[in-house]
DNA sequence: ACTCAATGTTCGCAATGCGAACAAATGAGG
DNA sequence: CCTCATTTGTTCGCATTGCGAACATTGAGT
């Protein structure tokens, strides 16, 4: 992800604080392939400098946002408060868990919701009883939206100019033999998610997995989260998960549409 | 928590960065109460000038991280990278999940996983089938660690000098009417959960709630991360919780011993 | 032991971020 | 509705903060 971390210097803006694009750069950073790291690392990951990837490491040190062995930082549980700044703001997650739960121990199977950031989709809340999915999918966790059955689900209702421009910018990524690759064929699909109001996708994601999302529709009118229900893809037919889980789906939907 | 966002300035040291300090002092200012602010507000609750605040929050509104309608700030789900680059570079919430889920389904019981940091501790993974507890205790949420079975299964096993400097600096705020208050009755209990090797708190983060919990000891001989059960106390006795869950969580605990 | 590339550190300096002063908005009181 | 005080938001001269080139240290390879 180098191009993603990368300095975005908006010259000449005096509004804008280049410390703290670079501070932020420098925890994201770290990632699970990358969970110790020297200052230099860090520095050719983010494209700052050495000194100045030190002066940051050394920062968030003495702000016991990361710890320092005498040659690599790592982050500190600390660095969470960031991200619950925005868990708790929105209320988000709070609101959606027990639903969640309510679906997952009803069903059996796990359920989630997400929101979209971006291009992806960022788990905000979980309910699993089962592991069926790939390790570490827990809230914080992205995805890219267009083969999640929350991202379509999500991507289906945004204004039009919002999807073309989506639609224009993504890179349509096989994460299977089965992911939809093609930009049309995609329209098509999405088209079909908001004619039905749900969106199912069946092992374009992950082998042997199939999810089913609905979209919640706040009181502004936008949508910006959706929920799901994820089952072995032997095991669950695409009928009974039309025919048992998306009634739960909508279910919580509505009541949460009055909610958020 | 004034006292906690205000800035601490570190005078004359040319190795900080002042900048990153007061943005994520900034992006700490939101909370469950205050979901939405303006650049005075934020002024306010962080101590920087409404100049500096307002760069900050431009700053953060054109990474992304926050949105502008305005007149209010929010925060955005891209910060939740930030936390997350803490989750996925210590793998610690990837690997007890599965943990979590196998002992909720097998008790019943809502089960979680939490590290300390300061006086709190964080949960990083959570399970839950039903809902017993507050909501909003998702993973990012604190809590004090005097009066949580998890803070004490941690706690306990913390190096001596450590867990004194803790005892002098905590105030053991009570909870319910059943917390303990008194720093040295409070020494007795996390002596006896050292000897026992388990901690059970009754009643004293909630009314109507028994936990126990486990730490969990790394390869390095650290306690970092423990895991607990929780139930209804009135539908759960301490003798069950010591009897059916106390083995669960101990044979996690060891497996996971070799793991971390 | 030596060489050299990689990594970490320092300090002169200028660009960045600061905040006092000002501008604009808001709300209370008459 | 008007006035005025207070609160909130914005600007730009300036000094401090953070930059990075140059230097110091470390470690790998021969």
């Amino acid at each position: 992800m180098p191009n993603e971390l990368t300095i975005d210097q908006s010259s000449g803006d005096r509004d804008f604080v280049a410390s703290l694009e670079k501070g932020l750069l420098v925890i994201e950073a770290f990632d699970a392939s990358r969970p110790r790291l020297t200052l230099s690392d860090v520095a050719k990951l983010t494209g700052i400098t050495r000194a100045a990837a030190r002066r940051y490491l050394l920062t968030l040190t003495k702000l016991n946002y990361a710890e320092f062995d005498g040659r690599y930082f790592s982050l500190t549980p600390r660095i969470l408060r960031l991200g619950y700044a925005y868990l708790s703001s929105t209320s988000l997650s709070a609101q959606v868990q027990p639903f969640l739960e309510r679906i997952s121990e009803e069903t059996g199977e796990s359920s989630s919701a997400a929101v979209l950031d971006g291009d992806d989709i960022v788990y905000i809340a979980r309910s699993a009883t089962r592991r069926i999915m790939s390790i570490g999918l827990g809230v914080g966790s992205r995805l890219p939206a267009h083969c999640t059955a929350l991202g379509r689900a999500i991507l289906a209702f945004q204004p039009e100019d919002e999807f073309q421009a989506y639609l224009q910018r993504v890179r349509l990524e096989a994460r299977t033999p089965k992911t939809i690759t093609d930009k049309s064929a995609f329209q098509h699909a999405l088209e079909a998610t908001c004619a039905q109001g749900y969106a199912i996708v069946n092992e374009e994601l992950e082998y042997g997995l199939c999810s089913i999302a609905v979209p919640v529709m706040q009181k502004n009118g936008k949508v910006t989260i959706a929920l799901n229900l994820s089952a072995q893809a032997g095991r669950v037919s695409a009928e009974e998960m039309e025919g048992r889980f998306l009634p739960l789906l909508k279910s919580a939907s509505e009541t949460l549409r009055y909610m958020l």
